[in-house]
DNA sequence: GATGAATGAGTCTTCATTCAT
DNA sequence: GATGAATGAAGACTCATTCAT
C-alpha cells in the first residue's frame, strides 16, 4: 500500500482486506488504522462509525459488480449469450474481490446491521440486472415460457455465487475456464426452452 | 417454553431463536439466558463455552437435515425423481428452521470460527448426497454424461438455499408449492440429458 | 472503606467523594473502581452507566436533607424557630456532605443532564419546606404579609447555600455556631414582620 | 452574527452562546468553530487553548458586571439606596447574560479549573462591592451593628443570584420590577437597623 | 444441578491539539 | 491570518467467563 496515497484510501483499502478475512466483528478498528498505517482518530474523521466505513465500502465495491453486469448484458447480442457473459463477469469479480464476496453472502440474509438498506438495494441491483435478460428471453422465445423470472434469477445468482465461493475457497487450483464452462451449462439449460 | 423443560433445553431453544434474528456476534449469553429464564453460569455448567453452545446446537440441529435427505433419496426410484424429492426436502426445511439456515449460510465461508470443522461436515454432508443422486443420474443416463457432478452438487445446493432464503426473506406470502415447482423445474433440466 | 462492605456500597462512596473533589466529567470510572477496590464491570453491573450511578447518588444523599428538613420543622413551635432550624439543619447537612452540595449547586441550573428530573424534584421539595414555613408566619403574623414567599424560598436557600459554602472552602476555620448566628439573625430579619 | 466580523469575535460570541446552553465540558471546539463558521484551527491561531477561550470569556464578560457595580454604587447617596442599585444591576446583567451567569454558579465553587484563579478573582471583586456598602451602611448607623459583613457580602450575594436564575429558569414570565422590588425588600430589611 | 455477583481484557468512540500549507 | 486533515491519549462501555455458595 504506498505510503502517499491519501489516508482515507489507505483505510478503504485495509478494511476491505480485513472483512473478507475476518469479517466484520472480527476485525477490529485498531487492526484496520494498524494495516492502513493511519492513527485511530483518522477513521473518525472521515467515517462516523465503524460500521459507516463497512457501509461506504460494501456501497462502493458493489456499484463497481453493478456496473460490470451491465456492461456486460449491453455487449452481446443474444439473450443466452448475455446470460452466459453476466455469469463470467460474476466469477471474474468474485475470484478477484473474494473477502467483499464472502461478506456480501454472509450478511446479505441479516436484517438487523445497519448496513442492511445499502446491501438490499445493491441486491436489488444485481438480480435486476438477471430478471431483464431473463425476461428478454422469454420474450424472444429462447428461454422457456412457464419461466418464473423472479425467482430465477435470484435463485440463479445464488447458483452462480455459490459454485464461485466453493471454487475459490475449496478448489481454488481449478482453472476459471473450466468453472464457468460449467456454471453456464447449468444455468442455460435451466432455462432454455 | 414450559418451565418444566431442563435447563439444558431451554438454553438450547433461546439459543436457536435468537441465533437466526441477531446472529452469532449479535446474540450475548445474557440475551440467551434472559430468554431461556436460567441465571448466566448455568450456560457454563452445561456447555464449555458460547461457542460450544452454538457448535452443538448447529451439529443437532443439522444432522437432522443430513437424516431427511438420507430419507428423501431412499424413499423414490429415478434420479429425477430424488432430485425432486431432495429440493423439497430442503425447502421444508429450510422453512421450518430458518434462524438456524440463515445462520449457516452466513457462516458456511468463514474460516475463522470455532465451529468450522462442525460446518464443512455438515456442508460435505448435504453436498455429498446431492452428489449421490447426480452420479445416480449420469449412470443411469437421465442426467447428461458431459455433468461435472462435485460443481453441479454444490452449485445446485447453493440455488436451492438461494431460492429458498429469498422467498422467506422477501415473499413469504407465496405458497410452498409453487416455490417447489419452480426451483424443481429449474434444477432438473439444468442437469437433464 | 471496610473490605467487607458490598460493592455498590463501596462504589457508592468512591463515588460520592469523588464527585465532590472533581466533578462529574472530572472524575473517571477508572478513579471510581480504583477508590472503590473492585473491578471496572462491577460498576456496569450495578449501574446501567456512570450517569446512572451519580442519578443514585444525587437521589440517596439529597433525600436524607429532605428528612432532615421536615424533622427539623416539625420538632419547634414558631415559624421563626422553625425557619432557624431549617438554617442549622441545612448548615449541618452541607458540612457534612460537602461532596454532594458542590455538585448540586454546579448543576442545578443546568438543564442537559442526564439527572435533570432528579434534581429538579430535590430542589423543589427542599424548597417547599421553606415556602411551608414562610407561608405559616405570614398566616401567624410573624411574618410580614407582604413577603412573596415563592421567591423567598428559593432565594433565601440560596442565600444559606451560598454562605454555607464560602464558609467551607474559603473560610473553613470559622466556627459552625458563629456562622448559623449570622445567617440566622440575616434571613429572620428579612421575613419577620 | 455577521459574517464581517472578525473570526476572533465569532468564535468569542460562538463560545459564548454555548457555554451557557451546555457548560464548558458540554461545548466542544467543533461546536464553537460550526457555529462560529471558522475553521478548527483558527481557535488555536487566537487563543492558546480551549480554556484559554472560556477564561478570556469569563474575564471580558464578567469586568463589566465589576464596572456596572462601581458605577452603580458611586452614583447614589445612602447606604441602602446603594445597596437597592446593586440588587438591581445584579439582576439586570443576569438577565441579559444568563449564559455566563450560569456557567459562574456552576464553576465558582470548583477549584479544579484552569480558570479558577481569573473566577476567584471576579468574586472577590463583586463581593467587595457588596462589602464596602455593608460596611459603609454599618458606619453611618443605616445597617445594624452587630452585622457581619464579610459573611453577608457573599450571602447576600447568592440571594440575589439565585434569585435571579430562579425567575429566569422557572418564572421567566414574571416581571423584572417585581422580581427586584421582592429581592430588595428581603436583602435590606436583612440588614437595616 | 444451578446461581449470580464480580471480573477485566478488549472495543469503539471522542475531542483537544498540532502542523504543513 | 487562516485552514483542515491527521493525531493519539483518554474515556465509557461490553461481555464471555469464573467461582464461591
Amino acid at each position: 500500500m504506498p505510503a502517499h496515497r491519501s489516508a482515507r484510501d489507505r483505510l478503504f483499502s485495509a478494511a476491505a482486506e480485513l472483512i473478507g478475512e475476518r469479517g466484520f466483528h472480527g476485525t477490529t478498528v485498531d487492526d484496520i488504522v494498524e494495516r492502513a498505517g493511519v492513527a485511530k482518530g483518522t477513521v473518525y474523521y472521515h467515517f462516523k462509525s465503524k460500521e459507516a466505513l463497512f457501509d461506504a465500502l460494501l456501497s462502493e465495491h458493489l456499484a463497481h459488480l453493478a456496473e460490470a453486469f451491465r456492461a456486460a448484458v449491453d455487449a452481446v447480442g443474444s439473450p443466452a449469450e448475455a446470460l452466459q457473459a453476466l455469469i463470467r463477469t460474476e466469477l471474474d469479480y468474485i475470484q478477484a474481490n473474494r473477502a467483499v464476496s464472502k461478506l456480501f453472502m454472509s450478511e446479505v440474509w441479516r436484517a438487523d446491521r445497519a448496513w442492511c438498506d445499502t446491501l438490499q438495494v445493491l441486491r436489488e441491483r444485481y438480480v435486476s440486472v438477471f430478471r431483464e435478460v431473463l425476461d428478454a428471453g422469454v420474450a424472444t422465445g429462447a428461454f422457456r415460457a412457464d419461466l418464473d423470472p423472479a425467482l430465477a434469477a435470484s435463485a440463479l445468482f445464488g447458483t452462480v455465487a455459490t459454485a464461485a465461493l466453493d471454487w475459490l475457497v475449496f478448489n481454488p487450483e481449478r482453472d476459471i475456464e473450466a468453472v464457468a464452462r460449467s456454471v453456464q451449462s447449468l444455468v442455460v439449460r435451466a432455462v432454455s426452452a
